[in-house]
Order: structure tokens, then sequence, then C-alpha cells
DNA sequence: CTTGTGGTTATTTTT
DNA sequence: TAACCACAAG
């Protein structure tokens, strides 16, 4: 590979403070991938010095895969790449806490939903009722359901940003101290608090008590920290950075300011462009060459990148790349409506396909296809439609994100009577005619075998336990019984409507998991109702979208996406269409916001949460930057007088010398046969995952990627807790501290967390705890000392793209001086012994992936009395094979090739899911 | 060029 | 409910 002289740069620079100012396509992953290696290429440095981090996981998977493949050219196998973190800062978080700090290892992280259902749910003790908003000078509550994603957006912001405490009102604070205090006592995180505890500690003494683990962990680990779009980060991040580097491990930050594109996330530009001035010593680079894009888009950009004069940093993209210009390529078209613009993009979609076009400089050209292109808007969810609706009448396929609302789709209609028939509010031949109406292959028996589950439902006894209760037990039932199956709904066109409805039956699945986890607790008529009330009134908001991108095998089909969604990615062809005044840049909004209820004064630069003009530049600034090639703005008024103008963007594009404001007559090119990129996702599996995969790929199919759940289980916890209490036993024993048998009442209490069980079985879980631990220390006190690791990350690598990563229970060295790998059961519930077996010898590749050595054996301690333990010697054939297969699995899952077994089996024998599947045997 | 009024609209999304 | 825009009036 060769590097520009920037490149090499900042490649080299690894001893000084390091700011990388990386223009679009300027190659970025490239270099930071590149820096690593020779991070690690430097003596006495190991993988687990170095921490990277991005801004999502997708960027992650990118970067480690680069990462990776770089290294196995660069260095060959070298060991421990497993200890190596790169991946999100939440990521990072939940990490070192689930491994330094033993005392979090019960918390679970809620999701967005599952947050505001909680604080809806608990209103009042959670302050939201306590917080006040400022309305026209006088202070009136927050409204529960209504309100509570306000809240939830004050406390996001009154933790993360560089609060003023003096000018938060009392009653705010007493709130949210509210708020954190049902958190914990409930054993959540929400995003935000994992951040916060993890900064909290991060910025502890060594010698804390409760933090001291940690902190000693990145005081003698953390060596290289490498922080990408770094121009996105907010207050809280910027401390987590400083928290890392305090012991005075190398910074490298990387961004670029003109693609600060999430601001009312609080993110804050201020932290690249004051960069050099914060940090001593610091170094920078910028990365000019654009090597993406032709000179003409290159030129527009800057043209719309100048707009931004304020605090700007110095830069200077050039067009380095291969693409040329042609007179044409770069288009800003005005239309009288948006159908007639819908119309034209169309066409010129179809004229480009096929047209030559050459992806590096020294390859053969070939022929645009339907995924070179894409249809960026400021807003999909209020202006694709006429695009869409165009593209539907002309069979020109698309994949869209965000516009269909999945409480729209008719099934999910279905299901929702489905839910109010049983606590009355429909009757029996509302369900039919919704499920009717659905189209989804059933007839009227089907459906009378449905109500009888729904009436079964209904009847619930006073005084049953509540957890026998289950929503997702009953949706599945009811799908069961109606003999739903995907190859049999129907389709007029191909084969994609069974796979559309059963992802959003999963979804569907999906919300039920989300409520019922808050809801759990709740009287069966309580919580059948509440549940009703939800799907009614609040859900179809929180689910607004349901993209149909299922698997990660990619179409060949025109994108259509917003600007924020096509951030990092590139096309040889873009649209940017509905350029309207008010829309992009986008007028700011009404309503009350964050503000009424936090003073401004109290938060430093509160305005960069509104988004200002120059935020919408940056954006189109991004947009425009995604193009290689061929770029097409273009304007049509929208219904209202509000819309009825020019943004300023396709204004000032007009003025660009390279843009023509009217489509020339298409040169007539040689054609060639449209032939899509090839591009292989990067698949990276838990082991958990790919023991589903193993074990059938059609029910991987259904819990991943439809997201089907199975039921609640009231003792759900119990084995992870038990696993907490064994890791908390081991990590003391590498450091010597054998635990006594005194000590284990404390530990299972410190760690039992059972959420779901009634306060009987609660005792009952107790106890079996404490036996098991008791059992299992008397068993091998002898040999606690000679444990190795405890819940030792490992990562294998079978092919380029495809990785495995998870957690090994325990490794340890038995008398006989034998490296053993074991893995924990805790419960009675049976797993095939193959597939202990396989999980197994993929722990072994992963022990030798980090160590070099081969494990002797893999033992399987059951610590349920009533299950049989097992010790084999590690079979070699079996490495082997299981790398094949594993690589098969993966190659299988790019292709979304995940077929149901073909006869019922072993494995439909202990599937949650195989009602949904097949007809069970009589 | 400023001010008042009535009408219209309320985005983007990651963890 | 709040904010902003377009347009008209002064």
């Amino acid at each position: 590979m060769d590097y520009t002289a920037a490149q090499r740069a900042a490649i080299s620079t690894l001893d000084d403070p390091l700011l990388i100012i990386a223009c679009a396509g300027s190659g970025k992953t490239q270099v930071i991938s590149q820096r690593i290696v020779e991070i690690l290429r430097r003596p006495g440095v190991r993988p687990e010095n170095v921490v990277a981090f991005t801004f999502t996981e997708k960027a992650a998977a990118e970067l480690k895969n680069r990462t990776l493949e770089l290294i196995e050219h660069d260095l060959g196998p070298i060991h421990g790449l497993a200890d190596m973190y790169i991946g999100t800062m939440h990521g990072f978080a939940r990490s070192v806490l689930q491994t330094w700090v033993p005392e979090t290892f019960k918390y679970a992280v809620l999701n967005e939903i599952q947050n505001r259902l909680l604080v809806d749910r608990n209103s009042n003790k959670c302050g939201l009722t306590t917080a006040k908003a400022m309305v026209k000078g006088t202070s009136r509550p927050l409204w529960r359901y209504k309100e509570s994603g306000l809240f939830m957006q004050v406390v996001g912001i009154l933790r993360e940003d560089d609060i003023d405490q003096e000018k938060i009102p009392e009653d705010l604070d007493e709130a949210l101290g509210m708020y954190r205090t049902v958190l914990h006592s409930l054993r959540y995180f929400d995003y935000t608090e994992l951040l916060r505890t993890t900064v909290d500690m991060l910025e502890s003494d060594p010698g804390d008590s409760m933090a001291g683990p940690l902190v000693r962990h990145v005081r003698d680990a953390v060596r290289y920290v490498v922080v990408d779009e770094y121009q996105d980060t907010n207050h809280i991040q910027e401390r987590m950075i400083q928290g890392l580097c305090r012991f005075g491990a190398n910074l490298c930050v990387v961004g670029d300011d003109d693609q600060t594109i999430y601001q009312w996330r609080g993110s804050a530009v201020r932290n690249i462009q004051t960069f050099t001035r914060r940090y001593p010593g610091v170094r920078s680079v910028t990365l000019d060459d654009n090597f993406r894009s032709s000179p003409a888009v290159v030129s527009l950009a800057q043209t719309v990148a100048e707009t931004l004069v304020d605090d700007r940093l110095a830069k200077n993209m050039v067009a380095s790349g291969h693409q040329e210009f042609d007179r044409g390529d770069l288009l800003a078209v005005e239309f009288s409506g948006a159908d007639d613009e819908a119309v034209w993009i169309c066409d010129r979609i179809a004229a480009l396909r096929g047209t030559p076009f050459r992806d590096d400089r020294d390859e053969a050209p070939r022929g645009l296809s339907w995924s070179d292109m894409a249809v960026l808007f400021r807003s999909v969810a209020k202006d694709a439609d006429p695009l869409v609706a165009e593209l539907k009448r002309r069979d020109i396929p698309y994949v869209i994100k965000g516009l269909a609302r999945l409480f729209d789709a008719p099934e999910i209609q279905a299901c929702v009577t489905a839910f109010s028939y049983i606590i009355g509010e429909s009757g029996a031949d509302d369900v039919r005619d919704s499920w009717n109406a659905a189209d989804i292959g059933l007839d009227a028996a089907d459906l009378t075998a449905g109500l009888k589950v729904l009436d079964e439902a209904k009847n619930w006894q006073p005084g049953a336990r509540w957890g026998s209760y289950t929503l997702q037990r009953t949706y599945l039932d009811f799908l069961e019984a109606v003999g739903l199956r995907e190859d049999t709904v129907p389709s007029a066109d191909g084969t994609v409507r069974g796979e559309l409805v059963f992802y959003n039956l999963g979804k569907f699945s999906q919300a039920i998991s989300d409520f019922e986890q808050i809801h759990f607790q709740s009287d069966p008529a309580r919580k059948y109702e509440g549940f009703v009330r939800w799907l009614t009134h609040h859900a179809p908001g929180y689910y607004a979208e349901s993209d149909a991108d299922v698997g990660y095998a990619t179409p060949d089909a025109v994108t259509i996406a917003t600007v924020h969604q096509a951030k990092g990615m590139q096309w040889p062809a873009v649209f940017v269409p509905a350029l309207r005044k008010n829309r992009f840049p986008s007028k700011r909004q009404g309503g009350i916001n964050v503000f009424h209820v936090i003073p401004e004064n109290a938060v430093p630069d509160a305005e960069r949460y509104r988004g200002t003009e120059a935020d919408e530049a940056r954006l189109f600034y991004v947009a425009v930057t995604r193009a290689q090639k061929y770029l097409a703005l273009s304007f049509s008024p929208g219904g209202s007088s509000m819309y009825a103008r020019r943004s300023v963007f396709f204004d000032l594009a007009t003025r660009n010398p390279n843009v023509l404001t009217a489509a020339p007559p298409v040169r007539t090119v040689a054609r060639l046969e449209p032939r899509p990129r090839h591009e292989l996702p990067d698949v990276t599996l838990s082991f958990s995952e790919l023991k589903y995969l193993f074990e059938c790929p059609y029910q991987f199919k259904l819990r991943f990627l439809y997201g089907f759940n199975p039921p609640i289980h009231e003792a759900l916890g119990y084995g992870k807790s038990v696993h907490d209490v064994m890791a908390e036993i081991h990590k003391r024993a590498i450091d010597g501290d054998l635990a006594s048998a005194a000590e284990v009442a404390d530990l299972v209490d410190r760690h039992l967390n059972v959420p779901f069980a009634y306060p009987a079985l609660r005792e009952q879980l107790r106890d079996a705890a404490r036996k098991a631990v008791s059992r299992y220390l008397a068993e091998n006190r002898g040999i606690l000392g000679q444990t190795l690791h405890s819940e030792q990350q490992v990562q294998v690598r079978v092919a380029p793209g495809i990785t495995v990563d998870g957690r090994i229970d325990l490794i340890r060295r038995l008398d006989t001086n034998e490296t053993s790998i074991v893995d924990f059961k805790s419960t009675e519930r049976a797993q095939a012994e193959e597939v202990t077996r396989d999980q197994l010898h993929v722990y072994v590749l992963g022990y030798q992936e980090l160590t070099g050595r081969r494990a002797d054996l893999v033992e399987v301690l059951n610590l349920d009395e009533r299950s049989r333990s097992t010790r084999e010697v590690v079979d070699e054939s079996l490495l082997g094979d299981i790398q094949n297969k594993i690589r098969n699995a993966g190659e299988a899952l790019r292709a979304n090739d995940l077929p149901r077994h073909r006869h019922w089996c072993k494995a439909c024998a202990t599937c949650d899911l195989a009602g949904i599947c097949r007809d069970k045997p009589a």
C-alpha cells in the first residue's frame, strides 16, 4: 500500500498526542489501522495496550476487520489480539465493568424503549413529576407518558454534559437523584449511567476499594488510545478519554470538524477544534487528499465548507483520486412538482445504469448497477413518498430506511387486535377481520384455533402466579395455533413478503419483550390491559422505523436514506432531492424542549443542542461528499408555502462553475452489462449466536435477524448470577485471595439478581446458589490457586471477515500440570452434548490464538447437583473440522442462506420457536 | 425596513 | 404548545 506523506506522518507519530484531521474520502480507516499495526510492531507492546474507539458498532466491525487483515499481512500470527479493544465507548464501559467491578456484574443495560417504559411505570418514584418545565414564566410538572421522552433527554444531559450545578434548581436535582435511585435499585444501567459509572471510576484513586482494580488495569495496560469520529464526542466521552490517558497513555484523535452531524446529542465540535490548545505538544496532521470523488465534486464540497467560517480547522481538500470529471456529472435541476422530480430521478437512474465506471484506477470498468446509486433526503419520512411511488411503479429495486412505520403494517395491527380481544375490547369478528386483512395465508379454521388460545389467556385464575401468564407465551402459542409459516405467506410479486411479515412479527415479539421486562411483576389483568394501552397509544411512536433490511447479504437495489444514515458511505452516483427552504437547512422546531426544564445557562454553549445553520451546512457537506462521480441536486416545491422556495444550498450549488442547471443530452457511450460491486459484509458472531447457527440456521434467523424472543422464565438470571459468583471467586484466586466457605452467603447475596422470581422462588434460588457455590468450593478449593484466567475474552478469526468472539468461563491448571478449559453449567436445561463439545473446541482455538498454547482438556462443570460433569481430552481432528464448520456457517450467513432442517429433529424438540417453523409430530 | 398577524409545522438517531 | 415563516401593513 502506498501512502502519501501526510498519511505516513500520521502512521508514524506514536509518541506525541496526535490530531488527525481527515477529510472525506481520505483513507482514514486505512491510516488508523496501519497506525495500530505500527504500534504493535514496537518492542514490548502487547495488543492489550491498545484501545480504539469508534462511534458505531458498524464502524467498529470495519476498523477491526481492516486492522486484523493488516496485522495478518504485515506481522504474521501474533497472540493476544482478543485483548485489543476496538469498539464503541459504551461497549468498552460494559466490558471493563464486567471484568473489573464485581458490584456491577448483575446490572443489565436498558435500551431506550425499556428505559422509557421504566420511567412511565415509576413516574413518581423517578422524579418525572418532580422535574418542572418553565412555560411562559410559570413552572408546571411534566406529564407522564407524554413528556417522559423529554425527561429522559433531561436526565441524559444532566449526567453527560459539563453542568454548572449552582444553576440547577433544587427540584430538578432531586428528580435526577430519584431517577438514579430507581435505576440502581432495579440493577439497571441506562446508556448514560453506564458511561457515568465508568468515568467516575476512571477518575478515582488506584487504591479505591471498588474502582481500584479497574483503575490499576488502566494504569498498567492502556498505553495507546485512538478515537475515531472525534468531532462527534461529547463532554462525558471526553472525560472518558482523559480518564484513560491520565497515566500517560498516548492519545490519537481522528475526525473532521466539517462532518459534525450529531450535535443534538450534545457532541461538541469544540472538542476537536480546541484539541491542540488543550493537550500539550500535539502533533497535527491533515489528510486532505480525497481519493473518493472527482475534482468537481471536491470543488463543490469546498464551496460548501467555505461557508463555515467560525473556528473551522484549517484544511484544503484536494481531489487525488482517479475519478474524472465530465461536464454533466454535476447537476442542479428545478422542477415544478415533486412528481416530476421523482420521474426525472428515475429516468436518470435508468440512464446511468450500465454506464462504465472504474472502482480502482487500474481496474477494468464495469457497468453501474442499481446498488451504485443512492438518493439522500434530509427527511426520508417527510419527503421520500413520491420517489418511492415512482420507483415502485417502474419496478426499480430499492431499499429504504426509516419510512414504513411498524405499527402501520396490517399484521401488526392484527396482533394488537388479538391482545385487545383478550381484555375484551375487541370481539372475535374483529380478530378474524384483522388477520384476514393482513392476508398472510390463514383460513377460518386456523383463526378458530388461534381464538381458542386467546380465550385461554382470558381466563387467568386469581391467585395463580403472575409469571405463568406471560404475554410472549400467549403470542407464540397464538402464532403456533394458527399455523403461520414464512413460506405460506402469499405474495404477488416475489418471495420477499414472507420475509417482511416475519420480520415485522419478530419486531412485535421484541416489543413484547421490552414491555414485559419492565412490567413482568404486574398482575395479569393489569399487565394485559397496560400492554394494550401501551400498544395503542405509545408503542407506535417508539417503534417508528421498520427497515426490511434483513440479513447480512446486500441486495442490488437503489438506496434511499437520510443524509445522517449515509455518513461513512459512498456511491458512484448520488441524488439529493427536495432541497427546499425550511427543510434543508431545516428550520428550528417549536414545542417545549429540554431548556424549558434545564436552565440554559447551566449548560455551556447550550445552543449547540438546537442545531444551527452551520450544522445544516455540515450535513449538506456530508451529502455532497458521498458522491464519487455523479451528483444530482434537485428542487421542487413542497405541499405548503413553507416549503415552496429553493434551499440556499441549491442556490449555492448553482453558482459553482462545474454544475449544470439543465441536464445535457445523454452522451452515447458504450454501455456495459450492469454489475454490482461485490462487497462481502463482515460477520462477527458471539459464541452463543454461533451455537444457534450450528444447531439450526433457521432458528438463528428467527432469533437474531427477525428478533423473535422466547418467553421470560421466572428463574431468569439465576444462571448468570451463579456465573458472576464464580467469576469473582476466580478473579480473586488469580490474585492469591482464596474464597472461604464462610464467604459463600455474602458472595451469593451480592450477585444474585432474579428480577422475575416470586419471593418463595427467590429464596429457593438463593439456597440453590449457596449450595452450588459451597459444593464447588469444597470440591475445587485445592486447585483454586491454579486458576490461569477467568472470564477470558477470546477471538477466533476463521476467514477474512468472519470472526467469532466470546468469553471462556475458566482456564485452569490441573494437578497433572495439564491446562483445562472449563465451561460452567448451572441449570438442568439440557444442551446437546455435541453442541457443548463444539463450543469448547472453539474455546480451545480461542485460547490458542490468545496465548499460542494448546489446551489439553475441556471440561463442563455442572454446578447443578442433578446433572453430570464431563472431562475430555482435546480432540485434534475436531479442531480442524470446527474451523471449517464456522467458515461454512459464516458464508451461509453472508449469503442469507439459512434454511430450516428438513425434518423434525433433536434441535426442534428444545426449540422455543418450533411452533412458527413446522408442525410438531403427533 | 420594521412590526404585527395568521397560518403552518414540529428533523436527524447512536449507544 | 411553541416557534417560525410569509405576507401585509405601516
